[in-house]
DNA sequence: TTCTACATAGAAAGCGCTTGCTGTACGGTT
DNA sequence: AACCGTACAGCAAGCGCTTTCTATGTAGAA
């Protein structure tokens, strides 16, 4: 049998009233009683019931984390970051919190099921990464999730997406759309006026938001877009590969390519390397996010750096009240445009 | 208020009793019976009580998972295949399951804290992924921590980790000594004599092995080492980009640089590059674990493909008992050398 | 001294669910 | 016709904790 509060309690000879007082520290226990109740506890090698707890006192230290993919190091970043602040053990706050992480694989029935599980567990905090699906009839079902959770009292934190009104859900949103114009306009500004975009799964806010600040971009500088110079695909490297075939193949002649994110890029730079293509002097190449990898591709990859890690610390403690809530429940987070190797003057 | 089971059973016309088997389908229930008790549920827009429900069947539907660093996808990809095969949404099998990923950032006492919180939480399973910590004290109470686990019922399976004998755990141990060896085997094979070695930090089982494999490899063709070939650092970027100077700085004349991980050669790598030397042609680099991006360094990196998904996948149904158990608790998962560009023969 | 106040400790009522056991009705046996 | 097995459904006793309310001992106030 598994040892409980009752077991301890009757070594310490105190009622369980006093042992669970002790545990939590929350009522006054003279000090020699609290000494002969942890001494019980350390004895019997007492491990208290979580369930029960939860159940008895209403609340959970469970924090989910919902991601598209974890084997990704941009939603492994900020899960990590928010892990790092939820209060688990090696963060500051007292009560040792659980990060639950939960892969959705970018899908809305997966997002709306672990919802529905957390939901169940009376998580204490949800935060969601990455962008949104853009499919209607989910976005209401989760929508409407987000709402019951944050009526339950459940705080609920959107990491890197877009608000959603009427929820109650805090929102630490990424300017995709201004690093999307900064970007392009970064090589427009290098002379590049034959661009072409490989964007990311459609029905995505992510894509459809740097893309737009693409085609701002091209707007603003009186580039009129020729639609073969846009491709959509996964957010993986293969996809960009094969994306930057296609795109060569419509037209021989773009003298750069601009990626929804950095794996992405990685893979267009190993189809231009493979098509014979020199980086930058015959094609230029731009990222985005600035993963980790990026400054060692050769040549480096020029993007837009996303703080992961610092949103995804401050989603944290937002969830966990530790910091107040952004104005209006909505916070933007910038980019920041980082020039590197990648991204040069086209050839003449 | 929330609703509760009494609600739905009220409007359902039926006792909670009934309710409670109609949601967990163990017990024949009518179909009109069954069919009435879900037309309240949707409306009602009931959500079972998670907690009260693991204390009263005393099982749980949480998983843990213990990574080093969330954010490596080393770890990343682990994870992820482990999540895919326990079943949460999207899984195959019933019970909805929930992965609790736990960073312990290779500290031995966040294990040994997350592994309470985990008991606490009466987890289903537990998975611990990485290289163990050699700390005598801590890996004791490690064992003992996964004893009571066992003990208690939670399967406990230890993926790239090796056996902790009479834990009860089983492991899927990877063999990092024999990749280390094969490794520097195809090196020396090339002709190279002076291989520098950036191991991994010390105390940790990954480093060890993997130093051992490569010193095995030597020491079978003759080669003496030279103590100053050796360098210690973390698992990333930086550590492997200065230990390569640090390296160069001892011995220029050095060939190949083996690197722990891959992550810590594409900073040996860049090290290199900003030397001045070229790789392979000066000097050869090889890494291990054979991440995504590996391939898409320039050159590409000659390392050892260790099968992390499938390892994963595999720990997954082990440790949901949809899978056998190795003989005798251990198995030992082997890697496999990918030659690439980023190894030549040594210069003249 | 008697009363009030404070500091502690215990008794006990749940928290919302699961499940063993106990009906009850019905169709089929003998 | 009496009997039994089967298929459901309900009762009620917990699961192990938290917390309100109450009891007690002691100290200072009157």
């Amino acid at each position: 049998m598994t040892v409980t509060l009752a077991d301890v309690a009757a070594r310490a000879q105190v009622s369980p009233a006093t042992v669970s007082r002790v545990l939590n520290g929350n009522y006054p226990v003279a000090a020699s009683t609290r000494e002969r109740v942890l001494k019980a506890v350390d004895e019997l090698d007492y491990v208290l019931n979580g369930p029960a707890s939860a159940l008895a006192a209403a609340t959970s230290d469970l924090v989910g984390i919902l991601v598209n993919d974890i084997a990704d190091p941009f939603f492994g970043i900020m899960a990590g970051a928010v892990q790092s602040e939820i209060g688990g053990p090696g963060g500051r706050a007292g009560g040792e919190r659980l990060a639950v992480v939960c892969n959705t694989g970018g899908t809305p029935e997966r997002e709306l099921t672990y919802l529905t599980l957390l939901q169940r567990q009376r998580a204490a905090a949800v935060v969601l990464t990455g962008g949104a699906m853009e499919d209607g009839v989910h976005q209401a079902a989760v929508a409407a999730k987000l709402r019951k959770l944050t009526e339950a009292g459940t705080r609920v934190v959107l990491c890197g997406r877009p608000p959603a009104p009427d929820t109650g859900a805090i929102a630490l949103t990424f300017d995709n759309r201004g690093g999307g114009r900064e970007l392009t306009e970064h090589l427009i500004g290098l002379g590049h006026r034959r661009l072409g975009y490989i964007a990311g799964p459609e029905e995505r806010t992510t894509t459809r938001h740097r893309l737009e600040g693409h085609r701002t971009a091209l707007a603003a500088h009186g580039i009129e877009e020729d639609p073969r110079w846009t491709v959509h695909g996964r957010y993986d490297r293969q996809a960009g590969y094969e994306a930057t075939l296609e795109l060569l193949r419509r037209d021989p002649t773009l003298t750069a390519v601009v990626a929804a994110n950095d794996t992405v890029a990685l893979g267009a730079c190993a189809a231009l390397r493979d098509s014979g293509l020199r980086i930058p002097d015959d094609v230029s190449v731009a990222g985005f996010d600035d993963l980790p990898f990026s400054i060692d591709a050769v040549p480096a990859l020029t993007t837009v750096r996303l703080p992961l890690a610092e949103a995804g610390a401050r989603a944290g403690r937002v969830a966990m009240g530790r910091e107040e809530a952004p104005a209006g429940g909505i916070a933007t987070v910038r980019g920041e445009l980082m020039v590197r190797g990648s991204s040069g003057r086209p050839r003449a």
